[in-house]
RNA sequence: GCGCCCGUAGCUCAGUUGGAUAGAGCAUCUGCCUUCUAAGCAGGUUGUCGUGGGUUCGAUUCCCGCCGGGCGCACCA
């Protein structure tokens, strides 16, 4: 399905036409701001033939009383070509008809160029998305394949606070970028198989409560894994011992082999529990072991290629050439021939671009891996030069406990995430039972559960992600303010409202909504921001900005929601507060889709 | 020592190619539920954007110095 635009800079709506009969054609809604856009650029053009128009962007007023839209940007360009950036924009202006969609243009301050919708432009535009389904966002005028490695749990440890933000980011991204019509992969990075498992195997041999496993998988797992790196600090020969399951292991050895691979089975459980918990899914899980039998060969190219080489018995890639990475060379074999995990990066690297071709690949980890991917990105330079692939590492702050210092709880331990769920869902029950006290239990326990795990997620999502995160039960699971139910009621109410006009099934409005009130006006301009805020994650990589959006578009809808009587209105304005309602209310919904957060009907 | 990040309201934090009078939430104070859900709304209070320079018509944003904090820097991942 092609979404390629015409490269017309006069393309109206009239040019976009209807579905035709019976085919399912996906037709995309007129954005004003681009429309002014490509009239803009065509203007900008016809003034100066050689300008490159691509940074020549429209975007919302900051402030609704200088318009809906503006542009900055032929300030810039007069900049660059030291001319009066007001003269520029008066000759850009005189070559300017946007007189379809907004009032006079006005040039203010230095050279801004304000624009103001015209009320039936703002019309034709609800009309085009009322008729075609869409809601105020266009599929990527070029697809792109992108891989999205995150989560990355280990075997044999309980998923904790410190997976739940590469875990739900990842997730928000990859749903962003399917929304725009990119091929999404994502690819679960599991941790299974390393020098750990030494202990975990001597462990299981040697210390394995049987009923525990069977009770409590992960748990016991734990258990024997922290008392046997116990045992070994006492006891060297333990520690020996250890050395000599992992080597084992390594070897192929068959029982070795097959209590690593129950391991990862009983992980695995735990990992689609919490998953399917807080609707994440992945395409692909393909641990580090999977990648161990392309460690020597690939250690091998690299030196043959002359980009790795010996140093201190260890084989490392060196980047003399680069003054921030001179000093710092990534290993890809130690000393006693194990590999790192530079090697198993790079491997991976090597496997995802011959197997999914992607345009992107991107890394959700924590910051402090910024060195080892700037290794890996530099090294797969040197390696596959040709490729055009974009390597995105998005990280994000550690998590601090309320002292300022690395997260830990009183006793020492980490905050496992089921429990973390567990109790952001028991908090919104109790809010739910006060406030809801009438509807039936199962039903406050489903409100409940869409509360709670909204909240933990849009707690996370809506800071910004390079930001420290300090962890707070209160905070993370806070109801009242800027937070995921905020968003949950404002839907809610637009629901309730359909319920009372009595309607089973809602269908779509077939006219668009006709704008009187200042607050109805408002509330549609926001709408067409939908797409851009989209864009914008995808591009930033930055899911606060759809958070940040959604809020402003309940805080909307509230206004309106208080001003302006929808049931009792008479027919005509009944109709089109409806109609607005309606494309709030998907907006919302599809919006907290987008960040992994579910609605519900009532609450 | 080198590198990366951070310093914005009492607290926690947003701030989209540099753009117009720097915004939310919490806390606090005052009002609003016989009116579509008060998990809400309206209003009051709060700023040397760490600091000193530079570039610019314009700097919280870009560059340099300094102060304060966090993290990372060869066989863990």
């Amino acid at each position: 399905m092609s979404t390629e635009k015409s490269s017309h800079p006069l393309q109206t709506s009239e040019n976009y036409p209807c579905s035709p009969g019976g085919i399912r054609v996906l037709i995309l809604p007129v954005l004003p701001h681009k429309q002014i856009e490509l009239r803009l650029h065509a203007a900008l053009r016809a003034v100066l033939p050689d300008a490159d128009v691509s940074a020549v962007l429209v975007r919302p007023c900051p402030d609704l009383k200088f318009g809906d839209y503006q542009t900055n940007a032929l300030m810039s360009v007069a900049k660059v070509r030291r001319m009066n950036p007001r003269q520029l924009a008066a000759d850009v202006l005189t070559r300017l008809d946007v007189s379809e969609w907004c009032e006079p243009v006005q040039i203010a301050g230095a050279g801004f160029l304000n624009f103001r919708l015209l009320p039936e432009a703002l019309s034709r535009t609800l009309a085009g998305v009322v008729q075609s389904g869409h809601l105020f966002f266009e599929q990527a005028t070029r697809p792109q394949t992108v891989v999205v490695d995150f989560s990355s749990p280990n075997v044999a440890k309980p998923m904790h606070v410190g997976h739940i933000r590469s875990t739900i980011l990842g997730d928000c991204l990859a749903r962003t970028l399917r929304l725009l019509g990119h091929r999404v992969v994502t690819d679960n990075h599991i941790g299974d198989w390393g020098t750990q498992f030494g202990m975990l195997l001597l462990g299981w041999k040697t210390l394995l409560d049987r009923a525990s496993l069977d009770r409590e998988a992960i748990g016991e797992l734990e258990r024997i894994y922290k008392s046997m790196v116990e045992r070994c600090k006492a006891d060297p020969q333990q520690l020996e011992l250890a050395k000599r399951e992992l080597v084992q292991l390594q070897g192929g050895d068959p029982e070795n082999l097959g209590i690593w691979r129950e391991m990862i089975r009983l992980s695995q459980i735990q990992f689609d529990t919490v998953y399917g918990r807080l609707g994440v899914k992945f395409d692909h899980t393909l641990g580090e072991s999977f990648y161990n039998p392309k460690l020597q060969p690939l250690v091998g190219e690299l030196v043959a290629s002359g980009l790795a080489r010996e140093s201190d018995g260890a084989i490392a890639i060196f980047f003399d050439d680069i003054p921030q990475l001179k000093d710092n060379p990534a290993l890809i074999r130690k000393s006693d021939g194990g590999f790192n995990y530079a090697t198993t990066d790079l491997a991976t690297l090597a496997y995802r671009l011959e197997t999914w071709k992607p345009d992107e690949i991107i890394y959700v980890t924590d910051g402090r891996q910024q060195l080892h991917f700037q290794q890996v990105f530099t090294a797969f330079r040197k390696w596959h030069g040709q490729s055009t692939t974009k390597l995105a590492h998005v990280w994000f702050g550690s998590i601090l406990g309320e002292d300022g210092k690395p997260f830990k709880t009183r006793s020492g331990e980490t905050v496992k995430l089921a429990g973390l769920l567990d109790e952001a869902q028991e908090r919104a029950f109790k809010i739910v039972c006060e406030k809801s006290a009438a509807l039936p239990e199962a039903q406050r326990r489903e409100i409940a559960r869409v509360v709670g795990l909204g909240a933990v997620k849009y707690a996370d999502l809506l800071p910004n992600r390079q930001s420290d995160y300090v962890f707070s039960w209160d905070k993370m699971l806070a109801l009242q303010g800027n937070t995921a139910p905020y968003l949950q009621y404002a839907y809610a109410r637009i629901r309730s409202i359909f319920r009372k006009l009595g309607v089973g099934e809602y269908t779509a409005p077939h006219a668009a909504p006709d704008l009187k009130a200042p607050e109805e006006f408002i509330l549609a301009k926001h709408l067409l921001n939908f797409g851009l805020t989209l864009e914008a994650v995808a591009e930033e990589h930055r899911p606060n900005f759809l958070c940040n959006y959604l809020h402003e578009l309940a805080g909307k809808f509230t206004g309106f929601y208080e001003n302006c009587p929808v049931l009792k209105a008479d027919d005509t304005t009944r109709a089109s507060r409806l109609a607005l309602c309606d494309l709030t209310a998907r907006v919302l919904k599809l919006g907290l889709e987008t960040l992994g957060i579910e609605t519900v009907e009532q609450m």
